[in-house]
DNA sequence: ATCTGCCTCATTTTT
DNA sequence: TGAGGCAGAT
């Protein structure tokens, strides 16, 4: 077959071109996946490299195995000697074999954010740290920001005054001796450890040079500087090195991807050749005409312009909706008729949104009205206690130094071994610094009583037993059999409560994941179970083939596809998200996610707002995005908020009375789960309740009210005047909400 | 040692 | 709103 049939005139360029550094800017929808596809089929083809000397590094796990079958569509089953991955699991394969040099063991365990968190807590606290006022969280940033600029502890040095970084240079070098102590590396040691080993070590690095002789990198408008300097290094020798990207996507700079990694591509890569895919292949004009309107006001980005030249299209429709309730209902009833009028699947549709949040209302919504629904992220399987218990013990296993699990199954399920035994046992290993594991090996050295003792006797016992049993039966067999060893079913009280079933449930699931583990990979071990389970993205669970609408962020839904998008949640303050309104590099960021929506739509697009929302049990007023402003009027349907609405004003505030009310009476059906009605009777906007009179009484903070549905409460706050000021109340039983002084009375 | 309930606090996106 | 931390009860 000719592999060059089928590609436009740009495209082949950029598939034939081998004769060094190459940058690919893909826009949108431009046939990227298929060049990449294509150009690895062409190399192995025409016999310029073996399978096995390419290296191509994806975004996701997902995409990596795509492109592993769609090359072996082109080149037969040598296609599966290609080396794909994203860059993490990339990493964690070389340091599988490399990472001894630094003082690590094989089969050392990847940390994930909540390990990292609890080892910088532990720090703050053995260190007798002040935290004046910076919280772990923030520690924790700067670190892993640090790290994707390839900066150690050592060669960091804070800037005075900011609190931050002062801390952090404190805490820094303890975190990294903590993880090299635990033999554990977190996502950021992935990327950087690799480069340390390559910088020190030349002959290492040579002899990854020659194994990858041809790097392809997807997505390089997401790289960091660790990443840079990773692929400048391996690609030094052969200069064989294609990018791909597209820098109106960069949509990752609050991890350290940065931008200019791919602007400077020319510069950095000496005799580079750039090459342009500027024909969109996916959407309609119009949704290309916005998605270009948008993102040019955007600075600092390349020349470039995008065209479709499939259909018109159908206009972009903008939803509005009282609250975010009501924008649910609504993008409901538009999902209904979209899929009766053009005979649509379920999975053709998606609806994508800023946080994970606010997927909880689409979900209740959705479910209510029987469409199914899928949703990629929020709370992960992996991310659940019981699983998290099981999958600690399992870590533990692969690797005893790893302290953060240790401290996880130390006493779970319950074995008497209480705070004051592992305090001692902490203070012990930590005067030593050896691992609590190591401590526990001398523990007739430390003043226990005689019961902790004992308890402390019989966890060492089940660890060595179970560690022989891992030797001598299958990894499915022994991952059972731990668990019936652990009698972790019985801690989970065998029985009926639905919560009991559903965790149950879980762990059976988790047997199951490792049971298909070990039928599909070669030569199981634990340990890469446990890699595994790392370095999934939710992406890669996602299960596209099921049919059901999808829910996701906007982050996850980067480089996917759906005839009918839907982008919930456009109000000013969640797209673009709050703190990014006085930061133009930020709001810039925003803009590109905005456009990284749009752009995901084939035939329609739809945008929705709510007029209020609610924050941390707070409804307050939203007002509609600044970037919807941005599309030209013309492929807008219903575009709301013109003119004067812009601004709060008098007629607006009207509004908010109307609709907190309705809110409040929503809220209440919801509450009490009258659900399907309530909601379409609000659909059909009801007479609000203009309820109470006024008691003559001027409300003031600190009077006892009463209301309708919430009940007695205090005024906390006020804004504005008179006998209808906008009241913050903090209700007994149904928390604080702000409401207008004429829907309470005053209790005398 | 373990459990319960109250209080406080908050950035958002992910490998 | 909801998770996590902590004090006090069992």
């Amino acid at each position: 077959m000719n592999l060059l049939e089928g590609l436009n005139h740009a495209q082949r360029e950029a598939v034939v071109y081998s004769e060094g550094p190459q940058l690919i800017f893909a826009g949108a929808g431009s046939g990227k996946t298929r060049v990449l596809t294509y150009k690895i089929a062409y190399l192995i083809q025409k016999d310029l490299f073996r399978a096995h000397q390419i290296l191509a590094v994806t975004f996701t796990n997902k995409a990596a195995k795509e492109l592993k079958n769609r090359v072996e569509d082109f080149v037969g089953p040598l296609g599966k000697f290609i080396n794909v991955g994203t860059f993490h699991s990339v990493c964690a394969r070389i340091l599988r074999e490399e990472i001894t040099i630094l003082g690590y063991t094989k089969n050392f365990t990847i940390y994930d954010t909540t390990d990292q968190l609890s080892i910088i807590k532990q720090i703050i606290k053995n260190e007798n740290i002040e935290p004046e006022k910076v919280t772990p969280n923030a520690i924790l940033n700067k670190i892993s920001k640090l790290k994707s600029d390839n900066i150690m502890p050592e060669a960091f040095v804070a800037r005075k005054f900011i609190p931050v970084e002062e801390l952090t240079e404190r805490i820094y070098p303890f975190y990294q001796q903590t993880l090299k102590r635990c033999n554990a590396l977190d996502f950021d040691d992935l990327l950087i450890l690799p480069v340390k080993i390559f910088k020190k070590n030349p002959e290492i690095l040579a002899k990854y040079q020659d194994r990858f002789k041809y790097i392809l990198v997807d997505e390089y408008q997401d790289t960091n500087k660790t990443q840079f300097l990773l692929i400048s290094m391996l690609s030094g020798k052969y200069n064989n090195i294609c990018v791909v990207g597209d820098d109106d996507q960069s949509i990752y700079s609050w991890r350290g991807a940065d931008i200019q990694n791919i602007l400077d591509f020319e510069q950095t890569f000496r005799n580079s050749k750039t090459f342009k895919l500027e024909q969109n292949y996916r959407s309609t004009k119009k949704i290309i005409s916005a998605a270009s309107a948008v993102v040019q006001n955007n600075t600092l980005r390349a020349d470039k312009n995008i065209f479709s030249e499939n259909e018109e299209g159908e206009n972009i429709e903008f939803i509005d909706g009282m609250n975010e309730y009501d924008e649910a209902t609504k993008i409901g009833f538009a999902i209904e008729r979209e899929i009766r009028s053009k005979k649509l699947n379920f999975k053709d549709i998606a609806i994508l949104y800023r946080t994970n949040a606010q997927s909880r209302v689409l979900e209740t919504i959705l479910n209510r009205q029987k469409i199914p629904n899928a949703i990629i992220g929020g709370v992960r399987f992996y991310e659940r206690k019981e699983v998290k218990d099981i999958v600690a013990y399992y870590k533990f296993f692969a690797n005893v130094k790893d302290d953060e699990s240790f401290r996880r199954i130390i006493n779970t399920p319950p074995r008497g071994i209480g705070k004051k035994t592992i305090d001692t046992l902490d203070d012990f290993s930590h005067q030593k610094d050896i691992n609590l594991f190591e401590g526990l090996m001398s523990l007739d050295k430390m003043d226990l009583t005689a019961r902790a003792k004992t308890s402390l006797e019989n966890f060492l016992k089940f660890i060595t037993d179970y560690q022989k049993l891992l030797e001598s039966v299958s990894l499915e067999e022994w991952a059972r059999m731990m668990i019936d060893g652990l009698g972790y079913f019985n801690y989970l009280k065998s029985g009926d409560t639905e919560e009991a079933i559903q965790r149950t449930a879980n762990i059976s699931e988790l047997l199951n994941a490792i049971s298909d583990y070990c039928s599909t990979t070669e030569n199981p071990t634990l340990q890469g179970y446990l890699e595994e389970v790392a370095l999934v993205s939710d992406i890669d669970a996602w299960q596209d083939q099921k049919n059901a609408i999808s829910l996701m962020t906007l982050h996850s839904a980067k480089g996917l596809e759906f005839p009918v998008v839907f982008i919930s949640g456009l109000n000013q303050g969640l797209l673009p998200l709050g703190n990014a309104l006085d930061d133009d590099k930020q709001l810039n960021e925003e803009r590109r996610l905005f456009y990284v929506g749009i752009t995901r739509a084939e035939k329609k697009l739809y945008l929705t707002a709510a007029r209020t929302r609610n924050f941390r049990g707070l409804d307050s007023l939203a007002s509609p995005s600044q970037f919807l402003q941005e599309i030209p009027a013309e492929l807008i349907c219903n575009l709301p908020f013109q003119g004067s609405r812009r601004n709060i004003s008098p007629e607006f505030e009207d509004a908010e009375e109307t609709s907190s009310a309705s809110i409040a009476i929503h809220r209440e059906y919801v509450r009490k789960d009258i659900g399907h009605q309530a909601v379409h009777s609000f659909q059909k906007k009801e007479p609000v309740q203009q309820t109470t009179t006024s008691t003559g009484k001027v409300p003031e903070i600190g009077m006892r009210v009463t209301h309708k549905i919430f009940g007695t409460g205090t005024i906390t706050a006020k804004v504005g005047f008179g006998h209808n000021p906008k009241l913050t109340i903090r209700f007994n039983s149904h928390g604080i909400k702000t409401i207008f002084g004429k829907f309470v009375n005053i209790i005398d």
